[in-house]
DNA sequence: GGCTCTTTCGTTTTT
DNA sequence: CGAAAGAGCC
């Protein structure tokens, strides 16, 4: 059972710890048991809050601390860079230990250094580039134009998806049983792009992952340890290559002597859309013979009232592993339920409750945050939050090194290690313009078809003025190489920049400010890459185990070139390596916004994260759930998923609200409130407005599956005029007791304000307001002129 | 080659 | 409604 080169452990030697060592004290008995378990496969079931985090890192100190494994014999993947940084930032303070040896990092990320290490034997190029999806998209347009094909009929979307999950299927080109014209087609596309990539020195993001055969026999038994955070989320291949690493599989069982431990919790499983398959925790289970199965159900994050809605909520799904999330820390305050008239009505609330929340509560903004089901719902938000003044941050939307101006830049430096990447050459030929345009490119292109040669070697076919002007670019590119050998990243991309005239065009643009900026940020980026990395003087090749020095041998034998370090990737230039770099991560998406703001971002962006105080806004049938999740019980049951992840965000306080009408696509929509809010337990629940500030719609006043008819659309609309009207008729009358929490009312001196509490009757009645410019102020009613405005 | 008008489309997204 | 991409015009 124990393995031979399992290093210095004698079988009697008990791998503990004493219970109060620093490094297990605190863990409770389930996280403590998943960090002491002995060898073989795991699945530890952590919910959210439940320091998964923690358990995972622990686990990995207390392996190095009792000396069962080495930095060496660990692998620890994680789906984001984040959130391979944060494991790795935690485990330093655990370990003393110097822990280079350790692979730990995305799955991408690892694929990547496994390919650099190996490229011979997986059969690419040595300084292979990735594409990212909207190279990859060029790639296949550029394709199909080549050959005559329509891009109507095989939309270069469609394509890459069908390519990505025929390599997720492991099926080559050759592979694929074409049983129609059109999948005869698209096969032989299949084909030309792989060519293509080929050709050009280029792997996408599935590439990446393939199961290529050669890393089958060296790496199944270098890594003793394998741990896998978020496992809910692998995809096929992902998990296929988790197994590879893991051991032989024989008869559908894996027998390898690496321990798995996959970490996850299938209830934040929301990430199908993009492939993720919680019955890989199904299969794990039964493939691996999984031995030990931990829950982790207790949740230091949450109150009581908050944990209970996600629970009761995450019953109502059917194909669950089972687990309930519990608390010491009291119920704690109720989740507050808010509905509004409109989208607009909503964004207005919810600023006034960011105000009290800021200024009364003593909340710091960035421990605030907004949730919703998709991007466009943040529009609304974000004006009223701008016109309030508040400081917000919205995440998502375009990352840095997706960036035009940045990519652009990045072509460039690609070009100069590789002048095949035809993707590159495409983007800035005529960037900036150069005289090459779009007749002069077909031609191009038609050479390097004919010839079967990349745009940069077909340009001395073209006759005319415009094969001299393709020829001078090469040249530039050819003199630029020449100029950066030798210098450093950060000035090879300051003269890429000056060189190529991008710096110039953009100097000239009207909105090239922003852009520039963009450009020194890379340099400054590129800059501090190279002093993380620490080419040069930190780059100790480090002493590779058997296994993997048996690899370097029978990869590297004959050749000159040096066994690729597999820990720094030392034979790649800091160029390359940046390049990669580049590539493997997007970057953030904003530059240091500010701190103190309030945090704005889809559900799905939400996960991991945490805030003192969570917004849930647009919660509507028709929204969240989303429309096209209502068809199928799989995406119901998902939309679930995404809605408990967004509540167990919230540590102390949870709003939920919905909006009667919304606009939608340019037309005002009519939606039911969520069924998610049906599904919550009334106790926990504290209604702001109730129904007396505006009319309820009943669910009977809509029809089914077609959104509202005309006829109840019509009535919701005078139900809403009355609703707004009303109130504001009793208060006009000068009866105080019309005022109710929550209502806006207008006064002549502080303005616009809203309605926090009411107390005593007739000439002794008060209310605390809260005013916009002003503040909370307590008003005598018999004294202060008052107008509801809503 | 670049600008403007028109059309189309509209969940969620990391690497 | 509003962004983005494509078509068409100068």
């Amino acid at each position: 059972m124990t393995p031979s080169h399992l290093p210095n452990l004698s079988p009697s030697t008990a791998p503990t710890l004493p219970a109060n060592h620093p490094l297990l004290r605190g863990l409770n008995p389930e996280q403590l048991a998943a960090v002491t378990l002995p060898q073989g496969h795991a699945l530890i079931l952590a919910g959210a809050g439940s320091g998964k985090t923690r358990v995972l890192t622990t686990r990995i100190a207390w392996l190095l601390h009792t000396g069962q494994a080495s930095a060496g014999h660990i692998m620890a993947v994680t789906f984001t860079n984040k959130a391979a940084k944060e494991m790795q930032a935690r485990l330093a303070t655990l370990v003393p230990f110097q822990l280079r040896g350790m692979w730990m990092g995305t799955f991408h990320g690892l694929c990547n250094r496994l390919l650099r290490a190996h490229h011979q034997a997986a059969g690419l190029a040595a300084t292979f580039q990735i594409l990212d999806v909207q190279d990859q998209q060029a790639a296949i347009k550029r394709l199909l134009k080549q050959h005559n094909m329509d891009a109507e009929r095989f939309p270069p979307k469609q394509l890459a998806w069908f390519f990505a999950s025929c390599k997720e299927d492991g099926l080559r080109p050759k592979d694929v049983v074409a049983t129609n014209p059109e999948m005869q087609q698209k096969v032989a596309l299949y084909q030309l792009y792989e060519d293509q990539c080929q050709r050009e020195g280029v792997v996408d993001f599935a590439e990446l992952l393939r199961d290529h055969h050669a890393l089958r026999q060296h790496y199944q038994q270098r890594f003793r340890y394998l741990l896998v955070d978020e496992f809910q989320d692998t995809n096929r291949l992902q998990y296929q290559w988790l197994k590879l690493l893991a051991g032989e599989s024989e008869g559908g069982h894996i027998i390898g002597s690496t321990s798995v431990l996959a970490v996850g919790d299938d209830d934040q499983s929301i990430y199908a859309f993009r492939g993720a398959r919680v019955g890989n925790m199904q299969d794990f289970l039964r493939e691996f013979k999984v031995q030990h199965h931990i829950k982790l159900e207790r949740n230091y994050r949450s109150h009581g009232h908050i944990l209970d809605c996600a629970n009761a909520l995450i019953e109502h799904n059917s194909q669950r592993l089972g687990k309930n999330l519990s608390t010491d820390q009291g119920a704690g305050e109720p989740v507050r339920i808010q509905q509004t008239p409109t989208d607009l009505d909503e964004a207005r609330w919810l600023v006034e409750e960011v105000q009290a929340l800021t200024r009364q509560d003593g909340l710091q903004r960035q421990e605030i945050a907004v949730l919703y089901r998709s991007n466009a719902q943040s529009r609304v938000i974000e004006s009223r939050l701008f016109n309030a003044g508040i400081p917000y941050r919205v995440y998502g939307g375009m990352r840095f090194f997706e960036r035009a101006e940045v990519k652009h830049a990045l072509a460039y430096l690609r070009l100069l290690e590789n002048p095949q990447d035809d993707t590159s050459y495409t983007r800035v030929v005529n960037f900036p313009t150069r005289g090459i345009g779009t007749r002069s490119l077909e031609s191009l292109q038609q050479q390097a078809r004919q010839a079967g040669c990349s745009l940069h070697n077909a340009a001395s076919l073209v006759s005319g003025a415009a094969g001299a002007k393709l020829q001078g670019f090469n040249a530039l590119l050819d003199v630029m190489r020449e100029a950066v050998a030798g210098q450093s990243l950060g000035d090879t991309i300051a003269h890429v920049l000056q060189a190529s005239g991008l710096e110039a065009h953009y100097q000239t643009d009207k909105e090239g400010q922003e852009r520039l900026e963009n450009l020194q940020e890379l340099i400054r980026a590129a800059e501090s890459f190279v002093q993380q990395e620490g080419f040069g003087k930190d780059a100790i090749a480090l002493p590779l185990d058997e296994t993997a020095a048996a690899v370097t041998t029978a990869t590297a034998a004959n050749s000159a070139t040096p066994a690729v370090d597999l820990e720094t990737g030392e034979t790649l230039s800091p160029l390359q390596a940046f390049l990669v770099h580049a590539a493997l991560e997007a970057g953030d998406n904003q530059a240091q916004a500010g701190q103190d703001a309030v945090q704005l971002m889809t559900v799905h962006a939400s996960k991991g994260l945490e805030f003192d105080a969570v917004f849930i806004v647009g919660l509507e049938e028709g929204l969240f759930p989303h429309d096209n999740a209502l068809s199928d019980k799989d995406g119901l049951e998902e939309e679930r998923r995404l809605m408990y992840v967004a509540i167990t965000r919230a540590r102390q306080r949870l709003y939920l609200s919905h909006a009667h009408s919304r606009m939608l696509h340019g037309r005002t929509s009519f939606n039911l409130p969520s069924r998610f809010l049906d599904e919550l337990p009334p106790h926990c629940l504290h209604h702001l407005l109730g129904t007396a500030g505006f009319a309820k719609l009943e669910r009977s006043d809509y029809v089914r599956g077609g959104g509202i008819s005309a006829g109840a659309q019509s009535f919701a609309h005078s139900l809403l005029e009355k609703a707004v009207a009303a109130p504001a008729a009793s208060a006009a009358a000068g009866s105080g007791a019309a005022l109710r929490k929550g209502q806006q009312v207008f006064h002549a001196k502080f303005g616009e304000g809203q309605v926090l509490a009411v107390e005593g009757q007739g000439a002794d009645a008060r209310a605390h307001i809260h005013f916009v410019r002003h503040g909370a102020k307590w008003l005598a009613l018999a004294i202060a002129k008052l107008t509801v405005v809503a």
